[in-house]
DNA sequence: TATTGTTATACTCTATAACTATA
DNA sequence: TATAGTTATAGAGTATAACAATA
């Protein structure tokens, strides 16, 4: 590939850009998030995708791992008292899993806790956020169009 | 905490911001490029620290993780040719660990994968992209002041 | 006696295969 | 017989405690 001096200077950009963001964004909250809580992550997984009520084959898709996986995660979750497994009526074969009111309680809280933005956004000037807000709105938008 | 107006509208554009990036970078790549390599993520982030010659006692700390851990790292990074330990010749506890010279090229390489910025960085307007780069640089400069 | 790294052990996360119960 | 979920088992990540070699 040969490179002219303009696509140097998009790569060059595009390069420092991510260098700065990956700083800023990595590693992720969520692990430590689960340990304040004391939530194994895959119990913490579990608990996000838990907004309805589940049968164990979903939440191996949601959680993208095995069927035989969610069997422990969602026996944490029952340990801990922030779920329930019943069959379901129309198919006995099938469990059901729905949060507690503890549950809920708790994932509301988490939920909260993801969604709450960090320093680096929450100390930008006003200006400098909202254009921020725009640019990534115009990258999502080009991503799913 | 009481809210007023502008509070809201400052939290709603700091939370929006957030939601935003989140998706856009969440989950990390690292993870997948270390599968691509057939790398277990220890033994990734072991090459990734592996710049200079490194004391086991100075891997267990830059990966946060226990000194028994180390070893079997080490021992996995050994197994595949790519880092030799060998005693300290000042003080014969120590195992100083280094990169082969397949160590060497592997670890340019995942560092250059990691360098390389999404799609979605790189098909930004070059507006947008460079005034997402100014905006980042004024963030890691206020938190590093 | 103190320190560096290793070994033994245990708990968690994940996957595959065999199994149970329902359909 | 086919499917949903469970159990058995195994490899990998991580931590604590006991240990060996060296200082």
């Amino acid at each position: 590939m040969r490179y002219n001096k303009f696509m140097a200077v998009k790569g060059d950009t595009a390069r420092e850009t991510w260098g700065l963001l990956s700083g800023l964004v990595y590693p992720p909250p969520f692990l430590s998030i689960a340990r304040e809580h004391d939530l194994r992550p895959a119990t913490f997984g579990a608990l996000r995708v838990l907004g309805e009520p589940r049968t164990m084959g979903q939440l191996a898709e949601l959680l993208h791992c095995d069927n035989s996986n969610v069997t422990g995660i969602v026996d944490n979750l029952e340990d801990k008292n922030l779920a329930v497994r019943f069959p379901s009526e129309v198919d006995r074969r099938i469990k059901v899993v729905e949060l507690s009111v503890k549950g809920e309680k708790l994932r509301k809280r988490l939920m909260e806790e993801m969604a709450k933005p960090p320093d680096w956004v929450r100390s930008l000037p006003d200006k400098d956020r909202r254009a921020l807000r725009d640019i990534l709105q115009r990258a999502v938008a080009a991503e799913n169009p």
